[in-house]
DNA sequence: CGTCGGCTTGAAGACCTTCAAATCAGGTGG
DNA sequence: CCACCTGATTTGAAGGTCTTCAAGCCGACG
């Protein structure tokens, strides 16, 4: 039990050590912001959209969703949070908070309270800085995903979803360049993906018969890492980990958007 | 030009007085945030995606728009600043910036420095709460954003999205329920809303013709604001503005949504 | 062994895109 | 002053991507 403590801690902060070497004090700092510890069943929202006065959490272990509905019933998955992310941390500062938190399997997450947070950031200003990082990071995130669903095919998108979570993943040691258990449900990929689940039925057995990943029984494996990279247009430095986590052969060549946004505009105009 | 001075301060204040009423000391550090002043031209980019050491800005006046751009050229438009908003915050403590900004009209904007705003929010506290909350309410914009593109057709879509950029203009005194100057070109909410442009002239005039709002020569018209409310089914809580700022007759029937996240979650299951 | 949730597949149709081209307003130079 | 040009808007027609409707399959579980 208590060696399973010491490798829950280590999402978070493996998570923010690849921002910033943290030292002893600021990792019992960061330590000391866990405070009571919880239990959710998959399904059961932590957080729910339109009330008040909810707190934030930090996820330990399993996975969750943050997902907004609409009154004709659809909804949209916002994002996935895996251990080491922070679960409604947005919906603490507005009056009623604007979307829900389900977890996706059972988890286990610490409570964090508003004032122990801006306590911390006073006393340990390069901890504030890489929490900052994580939250512009998380939002990055979100970013991403907005350009995926507005401006990429199905396959694409799909592609590129798989692409993140596995970088994600392995930054907490829970996946690789291979593949990764990966708990979601066809329709969960849907309402994430912005697609109906029959379609995503079908984009998933158009990957796999391009040989470039299969889904399948709970886990992603990657069969040709490279070309999914370049099918998707796959560039991580938005999820901003230096070194780059899975060691790419196509580094170069992945980051080969960089100097692309510097075009003169009329490159732009009229692309649509 | 002192007294234009006063008048763009208030952008910013105005906005973060929607949240907590600051005192003449909290906005006098406010106020110390605000360093170089600095002008731009229409098109040309203040932050560029892929770019390190960017800095971040408080917009005085003119409006522009955060934007990522893929290799195959096409863009997606992120999200629209007006005055009072930050610009490329997210990209000051990511290692490469995420983004570019663009001023869609001719801009003035003040640079603001993380390390003045890392000690002012150690100085005031409350400060720093407002300006937090003000974070997180551009992050439920984008977020609010991604519903749009997820799950809303065109119409639905061009609606919500003219619907919140009237409600957060009035918030700064430059709209209300009868309509608003809008510089921007069909370009780029097609960037904007992940639409081809053409088919934005076809949404714009459907909803023209329906009678609920007209959007011609830089101007938009609500002619039947209830009814659009409606069809796009705008529920303005994200924008977090306790006293509606618009007067709204509907006010009842807008927060209808607040106890839906509430259903079990059977209600969402297999949706699509 | 039957049922239930999740996955899979087919066919028809809606929504939106692409291609193509015309109109219109503003600005520029002859 | 007017012809010309450029960029923004407008409209039509054809086609593609994705959705909806409908139904069959499979493994898990009581």
């Amino acid at each position: 039990m208590e060696d399973e403590h010491i490798i829950k801690k280590t999402a978070l902060a493996r998570k923010l050590g690849a921002f910033v070497d943290l030292s002893g004090a600021e990792l019992s700092v960061l330590e000391g912001l866990h405070k009571q510890r919880r239990t959710f069943v998959a399904g059961c929202d932590l957080v729910r959209q339109g009330q008040s006065g909810q707190s934030a959490y930090i996820l330990l272990s399993g996975w969750a969703c943050a997902y907004k509905t609409l009154v004709s019933g659809q909804r949209q998955i916002v994002n996935f949070q895996i251990p080491g992310d922070f679960l409604g941390l947005r919906s603490v500062l507005l009056k009623l908070s604007d979307h829900s938190v389900e977890p996706v399997s059972d988890i286990e997450v610490t409570e964090v309270l508003l004032t122990d947070l801006l306590t911390a950031f006073t006393q340990t200003p390069r901890l504030a800085t890489a929490i900052f990082w994580a939250v512009s990071r998380d939002e990055a995130m979100i970013v991403e995903h907005l350009v995926d669903i507005g401006r990429r095919n199905a396959a694409e998108r799909m592609a590129h979803f798989l692409l993140e979570l596995g970088a994600r993943l392995s930054l907490v040691g829970m996946g690789s360049k291979e593949g990764y258990a990966c708990p979601l449900s066809q329709y969960m990929l849907a309402d994430a993906l912005g697609l109906s689940s029959i379609h995503i039925n079908r984009v998933l057995r158009q990957l796999r018969e391009a040989g470039m990943v299969t889904f399948r029984n709970g886990f992603v494996a990657f069969q040709d890492y490279d070309q999914l990279v370049e099918f998707a247009e796959f560039d991580p430095v938005y999820l901003d980990q230096t070194r780059p986590l899975l060691p790419l052969q196509a580094a170069g060549k992945v980051h080969r958007t960089h100097g692309l946004a510097s075009r003169p505009s009329i490159w732009r105009a009229h692309s649509n």
